[in-house]
DNA sequence: CAATCAAATAATTTCGATATTTAATTGACA
DNA sequence: TGTCAATTAAATATCGAAATTATTTGATTG
């Protein structure tokens, strides 16, 4: 079956992180967010006895939290041999990218197909967000602000939430967590800036004005751009 | 020291689909089985209970491959409320053929594009041992034939197994399994014949001739044929 | 009679320990 | 010194039971 609503309100972002009802969802959210921050690296070995320390909960709850992480492609699995943090490679990358374009490009145009008014205002309502809050939470130095990757990941979600196939968007969350991988990845290394507000900003633009052929050249040409920044800024990734 | 029986069976060929290494992935591969031929049916309640009597194995196997399942999207999961089988409506499958026919339509077209001679006999040799089996086990009556149904997913899996993406070919596979339980679901009721075999030698002719076009079309066709079958013969999906 | 609440029952989740398998180390032998 | 086998150590996978949470039952009250 197709995500649950959950599921959903989760990927649109209007969700606090509100506590998990049980310790294996809640060590799956943890773990998620440590691969997707880097705090966890590609390749790295998950030792469940690490991970009991590093979490504070029991076997079971780590080993759930992990097979679910190994069906999203954040974790792999071998039997008898584990799980180690999904790795992360040039070819990668540019594999990534290039299904994620496939994929967000019908999404983006059955969006602007079908999108009603409670999507043009929901798409609005995430740019606006989006627009007031800082990419860094630092001034002086780069550091990464929560609050401006949930409301980022938001936004493009925004964007194709009408695209009428629950399957679809949930692909497009799973891509859009590996890119932010890479993306957080490359920041490590020192991140160059641009002005990616203006960027979003046109694509809310041409969305609302049902611009679809504009719309996804810019989503496209944004998405292009950041892998070319990220591929750039890295020579190789470390291989454990 | 002499080879034991399991080297024997392997020697000789005449090994099935080999056990899995952990009791976990095992069980994982059973019940995905169970599932996808409607031996568990939609909406079913999914207790450790009932699964550790129906599997022989333990508490943690049993969920470590239900964890798996639900991020498949083959079963879903509610915190404090356990597993049930995913649920099957007239609604979804709309929306999974339509999800399907948008990847599957990217997927083959760039299988087309790369794919070289090994793609190309691979296609091949798929076709051609899906045409030695029977559609059905038995001769009076319909009965699934498990060795058809592997090959014809083999087959459909080897015509975009060149599209340059393993996420776009693992979500294919997913889909997949989707499509193949309602059609099982259908089975059950009474399937409607028709010649599939001639469908199939036709999408390969037209792959191995690089006529993406024809081939997309034929594709497209052939899902929208099955769907419109399952959809006819089923007035509604049981609601547990 | 319907609604509410408390107790009893059932199911899910989690823990700690054990069994199995893999990886690392040691030591014998060439 | 290098290789291989045997042994030890470490890690994974599994089990059975305890703790937690949901659901049902049944009594009580408005």
């Amino acid at each position: 079956m197709p995500p649950n609503d959950e599921v959903l309100t989760r990927i649109a972002g209007l969700a606090v992180p509100e506590p998990a009802g049980t310790l294996a969802s809640s060590v799956y959210d943890r773990l998620r967010g440590d691969i997707l921050t880097g705090s966890l690296p590609p390749g790295e070995k998950l030792r469940t006895e690490a991970l009991r320390a590093r979490y504070e909960v029991g076997n079971s709850p780590i080993r759930e939290a992990l097979n679910r992480l190994s069906a999203d492609g954040l974790v792999t699995r071998e039997d008898q041999k584990g799980f180690r943090v999904a790795a992360a490679s040039r070819a990668d990358l540019e594999e990534l990218v290039k299904t994620r374009c496939w994929l967000e490009q019908i999404a983006l145009r059955e969006s602007i197909a079908n999108g009603d008014d409670s999507w043009e205002e929901g798409l609005v309502l995430s740019f606006h967000r989006l627009s007031r809050v800082r990419r860094s939470s630092s001034e002086d130095h780069y550091s990464v602000n929560p609050d401006w990757e949930r409301l980022h990941r938001a936004f493009h979600l925004a964007l194709l939430s009408a695209c009428g196939s629950r399957w679809l968007l949930q692909y497009c969350a799973q891509l859009n967590d590996q890119a932010d991988r890479y993306r957080q990845l490359a920041i490590v290394v020192s991140y160059p800036r641009r002005n990616e507000l203006d960027e979003h900003e046109a694509m809310m633009k041409a969305a609302t004005a049902r611009d679809a052929d504009s719309a996804i050249s810019l989503l496209m040409a944004h998405y292009e751009r950041t892998a070319g920044i990220i591929l750039e800024s890295i020579s190789e990734f470390a291989a454990n």
